[in-house]
DNA sequence: GGTTCTAGAACC
DNA sequence: GGTTCTAGAACC
């Protein structure tokens, strides 16, 4: 499903984290954080989140979609701010296999 | 100086994560991780960090310097037990300048 | 409202 | 003895 089919309530903010985290999570163009086969936590590969999330000028420049932070440890922070349970998909080879 | 200029005392276990950080630290081959320039704090540049010294396959196996962790989160949180202050050295570049 | 650094706690 | 996940606290 893409955004239009989950469009938030006008009750949240769509510039804050819970918005942002949702289109992402949502967004079939992303590859680098989505839902378990549950839909019941988070699945997230921290490398390709970094790269193509993360890191300064991965996203359009003002994108809304962009979160405030570049560091992965301040985005799991939020992550558990608002009680989210994720699991990490990991590459443990350093060539991305 | 170089670890032979500073050996640790026969009670530190140079297996242990200590042991493993000051030789690191002190290792002028060691790119990521450093003193600042008063010997008094670490500064590290994670992407680095990552890269050569916590990535699997970045040290020599079995290397007596290996960190048991892939983490850098995990690293941080045993500098923190030891109390150690450190600075990070960040680039926010994607293409590392 | 978000970010950062550090620490608690449970587990291995 | 180390690792991981989560939370406290201070700061921005």
């Amino acid at each position: 499903m893409d955004a239009g089919e989950n469009p938030l309530p006008d009750s949240i903010n769509p510039n804050n984290f819970p918005a942002k985290l949702w289109r992402l999570v949502n967004s079939p163009a992303n590859e680098a954080i989505c839902w378990d086969s549950l839909g019941e936590v988070i699945v997230i590969d921290q490398q390709r989140f970094e790269r193509q999330v993360l890191s300064p000028g991965s996203m359009s420049p003002n994108s809304p979609d962009a979160f405030k932070t570049t560091n992965f440890s301040s985005f799991v922070r939020q992550l558990n701010l608002y009680g989210t349970s994720c699991e990490y998909l990991g590459c443990n080879f350093p060539d991305g296999r």
